[in-house]
DNA sequence: TCTCCAATTTACTTTTACGTAAAATTTTTT
DNA sequence: AAAAAATTTTACGTAAAAGTAAATTGGAGA
């Protein structure tokens, strides 16, 4: 039996159904870059990688980052530069990105608290009005 | 001595300098009903309340929410519906925003992972390169 | 080969979240 | 009070991220 990942080739629509997105955000990913699906005929084939790289792609949408900022981190993963500078600066990069990501950890931290006090206060009214739960 | 949120009033221009915000993105923020300062004439007066309530929408955009999703969740600090259908309504939302926040603090730790791997290669590469840090 | 459905290309449209500019106040400073 | 600075309103503009429509094209099956 063939696990998701070992198949060969996706087709556009295999994936716009797996993810729940349209065929124009996938091409509209192409567009900018992101995937480069390889073709036969003018069929667009998509290998696992190519699928690996779509769900790191909605992952940062998730996050509210950009096209531009996916692309950004999606360089980082390359080979690391072999010239000093290049690579203090791709070390900067990273720590800028994260503490991105440190900062958004914190805002998610306070909003699930909030949401958890309003749900204790809805709970708490349920209660009062006598409703069983 | 006066802390920060025992200021009567601020003005648009504090809070735009304050969050480097522009005062056209505070106004939007009220033409789509998010925030309502007083006015003295024409000029808006915004209370500490209002202050945290920008935070509030500031934080929701890092966490790449929209408008509506943000004006969404603020509905939700409202004082819980003394109707049971609404009640529960509201709980169920509640969770479902939860469970958003959790995907993404998800999606930010495999992210964070990520980038430590890509500084942890960056580091080696640098100390092939017989560099100091 | 014909047919039909899925995929592609091209191009115009839409929505969200502001940016920017102009002109008219208002407020503050001198 | 006059000048300067800040604020407001109005209105058009724009960039990002797709949505949608139309016309083709390609491949799979009868």
């Amino acid at each position: 039996m063939k696990a998701k990942d070992t198949k060969e080739f996706y087709t556009i629509t295999e994936l716009t159904r797996e993810f729940d997105i349209s065929t124009r955000t996938v091409r509209f990913y192409e567009d900018e870059g992101l995937i480069q699906p390889v073709r036969r005929g003018r069929t667009r084939l998509f290998k696992p990688s190519d699928r690996r790289l779509l769900m790191f792609i909605l992952r940062g949408k998730r996050l509210g980052f950009s096209i531009a900022e996916i692309r950004e981190i999606k360089g980082m993963y390359n080979e690391p530069p072999g010239e000093e500078g290049q690579l203090k600066l791709l070390i900067q990069r990273v720590q800028e990105k994260r503490d991105q990501l440190y900062q958004k950890r914190r805002d998610i931290e306070e909003t699930i608290a909030e949401l958890d006090q309003v749900e204790e206060q809805s709970l708490a009214r349920m209660a009062e009005l006598g409703v069983g739960v």
